[in-house]
DNA sequence: GCCGTTTTCGGCCCGACTGTTTTCAGTCG
């Protein structure tokens, strides 16, 4: 996979041309890369298959940045960047991560002091070379060996599902003081990110200033980036950035709004606002000065000509404002839709409760039925369960069901796909199963096609019912194994297998994309917690707003089935 | 360089905060 190459070189391009003063062009590289950031595609395999056409389809991308991919596809490099580099040879990367460090900082230090890269910075910083300079003082200098000891420590970004409780923690804490009317998180939170680098958090009150001093004085907070009168930042010990924003009760919705992003979403409501001859900021929507709409977004988006357009979709790079003015939204599955959970790990393997545990703990969370899919033999390290045990097994959840009202627990396995895409437990047994997960845990470095050509046998056989999380990743830990997901959504249909998204916080598989893709070419789809203890069943809402982000309807989901629909779904699938 | 239910040319989001300044450029989100 190139794109993370490219998404780099031309994020690269951008700052440079952003040295030399160049207007416009930077953001339009700038956009480009984050568009090929988020692809799930290919670059290279979009060029072999559809040629320079299709990756100028690709928006954002046009006719010079398609050419420069081709190039770099071709030649393994891009003659402007080999260039620009020629002449501003610095480690862009690296010093762009120093915080308050920018284009024009980068291009001076060169000028001046031949800086090329972070070592050499913090070098001329400690012997207080910099702060002679017109523009720079000591602050500067003092700021920038901060933020070069920050990023010694550096964390980077953060699993949404890591950090959710002290997010919620802090969110409580400021809304406990007596001067503040609301509180909110907002930005990528708001938006359920997989992964978050700051929290951004909305306030409304009259009287920001005490606030502020709690924010910034908060006993989890490292360092004070800045401090103002109604805008402040810190990062914490965690490495985590916090921002806070305090606005009065009628910019809510536009502050808000404001405050949520996706940045780009931003961008193009104020593009829409200013086609209309208004203006849009935090403060809300304005007619010259004459405010017109910004107390709730849901007025925002009404007065825009849209309609509401949910958090979660505000990072679609477009698609989402196109279909909010062609009222083509979809009526994304609630919160508290989902109605079972189809993977549940016990103690039987390598989960720590009870099969009864796990089932009790599930009715408390709403839900009317779970599936047990403890693992199965070959996965050696969690004690995987043999054919006999998994009968065995089945005999104590009938038994158990008998004993419980409210809840009921269906027979079932997480079945381990051999590396030649067999099954690890024999066909008698998954007969006698009422859900077959299968999975693939090992032999992740297969190519394309042999991984895929695996997984397409595993769907194949005819007890298999859910490929669960079907791409392998680990956030920050394991890359996606290569597989041909158009390949895999089209045989799920074939064979009718649910596609599953795992909605453990460093799974979270599928992702946004490929649900969006699956749903569009009609696969069928489960939110499930994987859920090793009772406490899991809370990632539940992960996979719900993971859903969400790829425009899943309550109807795309099987487990929003109640326990009688849901049991006629599967002996109909029994039967077939 | 990208883009178009006003445009194939002429636009390109808006404001807070900092540091080093007496009016603003740079950076950030």
């Amino acid at each position: 996979m190139i794109n993370q190459k490219i998404a780099k070189i031309l994020y690269e391009i951008s700052i440079l041309l952003d040295m030399d003063d160049i207007q416009f062009k930077p953001r339009a590289y700038e956009k480009a890369s984050l568009t090929i950031q988020d692809l799930n595609e290919d670059l290279e395999v979009i060029y072999k298959k559809g040629g320079i056409k299709a990756i100028k389809e690709i928006p954002s991308i046009g006719e010079g940045i398609s050419r420069k991919i081709e190039e770099f596809i071709k030649n393994g490099k891009i003659k402007e960047y080999e260039e620009l580099k020629e002449k501003f040879p610095v480690d862009i990367d690296e010093l762009k991560r120093v915080e308050g460090l920018g284009p024009k900082g980068i291009k001076f230090l060169y000028k001046k002091l031949k800086i090329k890269n972070i070592e050499e910075l913090e070098r001329a910083a400690k012997e207080n070379k910099l702060r002679n300079f017109e523009g720079w003082g000591q602050k500067k200098e003092d700021n920038i060996l901060k933020g070069i000891e920050f990023i010694k420590k550096g964390t980077g970004r953060f699993p949404l599902g890591q950090v959710f409780p002290l997010i919620n923690e802090i969110r409580d804490r400021i809304g406990s003081l007596k001067e503040v009317k609301k509180v909110i998180i907002a930005g990528s939170v708001r938006r359920w990110k997989e992964t978050i680098g700051d929290v951004d958090i909305l306030v409304i009150s009259d009287n920001p200033k005490p606030i502020m001093e709690f924010f910034t004085k908060m006993p989890e907070v490292g360092k004070i980036y800045g401090k103002g009168e109604t805008k402040s930042t810190v990062k914490l010990m965690n490495g985590m950035d916090i921002d806070i924003r305090v606005v009065e009760e009628k910019s809510y919705g536009a502050a808000l709004n404001y405050f949520t992003g996706s940045k780009e979403h931003n961008v193009a409501l104020r593009q829409i606002a200013k086609d209309k001859g208004l203006k849009l900021s935090e403060y809300g929507l304005f007619k010259g000065n004459k405010f017109i709409a910004g107390r709730t977004e849901e007025e925002l988006y009404k007065t825009l000509g849209l309609r509401y357009i949910e958090p979660e979709l505000r990072e679609s790079h477009g698609d989402e404002i196109k279909a909010a003015k062609e009222n083509k939204l979809p009526r994304l599955i609630n919160y508290d839709e989902l109605k079972g959970d189809l993977q549940v790990q016990t103690n039987w393997t390598d989960g720590s409760n009870s099969i009864k545990e796990m089932a009790l703990e599930a009715k408390k969370y709403g839900l009317q039925y779970i599936v047990i899919t403890d693992h199965t033999k070959t996965l050696a390290m969690t004690g995987g369960l043999k054919e006999k045990d998994l009968i065995q097994q089945g005999k104590e959840i009938a038994r158990i069901n008998k004993e419980l009202n409210g809840i009921r627990i269906f027979k079932g396995a997480e079945v381990n796909i051999l590396k030649d895409g067999s099954l690890d437990i024999n066909d008698e047994t998954l007969e006698q199963l009422d859900v077959v997960g299968i999975a693939v845990h090992s032999n992740f470095n297969m190519s394309k096609e042999d991984m895929t050509n695996r997984i397409i046998k595993a769907m194949k056989n005819k007890h298999a019912d859910i490929l669960f999380h079907p791409t392998g990743r680990i956030i920050h830990k394991r890359e996606p194994f290569q597989v041909d997901m158009d390949k895999i959504i089209k045989m799920a249909i074939e064979t009718n297998t649910i596609l599953e998204i795992d909605a453990y916080p460093d799974r979270l598989d599928l992702n946004d994309e490929y649900i969006k893709k699956a749903i569009k070419m009609g696969a069928k789809l489960s939110i499930d917690s994987d859920a090793h203890n009772i406490k899991h069943f809370d990632f539940l809402k992960f996979g719900i707003a993971q859903a969400r982000r790829g425009w899943a309807a309550k109807n795309d989901i099987i487990n929003t089935m109640g326990l009688k629909e849901f049991e006629g779904y599967i002996n109909q699938k029994r039967q077939r």
